[in-house]
DNA sequence: TATTATACTGTATATATATTCAGTATTTAA
DNA sequence: TTAAATACTGAATATATATACAGTATAATA
């Protein structure tokens, strides 16, 4: 199963909601109205790409012939352990056991994305993106990013959580989401900068 | 609910099973094609017949708008099945299966305290307290709260999210977590307000 | 630089589909 | 015994709907 964009995501769940409300699926005037798109071309063309993405499948000529794929399957969710692991100041995020809290019991679909391990945060740089002390983020370790997104990075020894933003070729911006905070640049020719991964979720217990 | 006879209970299984297979209803020359008829309206009279009975409801000039009513559609709270409902903006967020935009996966013990269902949040007057649009509450139902728990609170038709503060006997205030947003004083003498439950955790995809 | 994917508007149309009308026949209730 | 409900065939039709085509625009990718 490939990647979703956002608007993706919202056909399907507006699918999803107008199944729930109706009982059968949305034609994609339906789609239009409930999204406020203006041509049901919109919603072809992100039907398409759903079914293309294996999200869906589309019975060809056939009225509201839509079918959410895996949606229906009462079948118990595969759970893997996953670890927590602390946000500690110095080191990198391994998964060696000596950095490993504790485990949670998790559906590995639960996110949008498969993940593999939970971090727990330390600090309050995150705050405006809704990212509190001890909030547990669901890390995906990958080093492809893209601007905006929020990664795991770290230099040297140092672990941080931050938005990323390639400002140019050897220039990284580590953008804080409080003010409080200062931005950290990073020149690449200089300092020594690996992603460790990326947020693809959040979790948190009060 | 009347009695059913042994075609009309035909029609009723086939819609069932077309249900099953395809994940939509069927249209009349579906159900011809599956038990033989050879007119669509013999279709048509079963399903008039099946809406008169109150089997099923037919939304009028809709392609496949038959949903199966009631008995059949039992919503059984799988142990691990939590409600996702949407955070409307009048209106109780009952368990009632229109309000229920989807359904997800979740160990019953996966965050501290056992919970009903989550709540899928509106608006950012909660932002200082890490909860952002469409972030998943983990709602426990419950009137039994204490100032500075978080509570999904009801007044006449509004629903909302807010920190829990009582003031005095009378008075008690909700207070937001947003200096763009104000906080909302209620005296219990004039209004009514509802504590439909209090947040316990938070899931958030990105 | 060209190309592909995404994300739309707007129009048009073939056809999928609901639904009505006209019949026939049998069974059940008043 | 008369109406009403059940159980169909067969044909006709208005419209609901999928879907193609023609554009525009932006971002990501090669």
């Amino acid at each position: 199963m490939k990647e979703i964009t956002t608007q993706q995501q919202r056909v399907l769940d507006c699918i999803q909601v107008y199944l729930n409300k109706t009982g059968f699926p949305p034609t994609r005037a339906d789609i239009c109205k409930e999204l406020g798109f203006k041509s049901p071309n919109s919603a072809e063309t992100h039907l398409r790409a759903l079914e293309k993405k294996g999200f869906i499948s589309i019975e060809s000529g056939t009225s509201r012939g839509i079918s959410i794929i895996g949606g229906s399957a009462p079948d118990r969710q595969a759970q893997d352990e996953y670890p927590i692991i602390g946000l500690v100041a110095a080191g990198s995020p391994t998964l060696a056991s000596e950095n490993i809290e504790s485990k949670i019991n998790c559906p590995n679909n639960f996110f949008n994305s498969n993940f593999d391990y939970f971090l727990k945060v330390k600090g309050l740089s995150m705050k405006d993106a809704g990212i509190m002390e001890d909030d547990l983020v669901a890390v995906k370790k990958t080093n492809e990013v893209k601007n905006g997104d929020i990664v795991i990075a770290r230099i040297d020894d140092e672990v941080t959580i931050k938005y990323f933003n390639r400002k140019s070729e050897k220039i990284v911006e580590l953008q804080c989401a409080n003010e409080d905070y200062k931005d950290i640049i990073i020149n690449l020719e200089n300092e020594d900068l690996t992603i460790e991964g990326k947020s693809i979720g959040l979790l948190r217990k009060n």
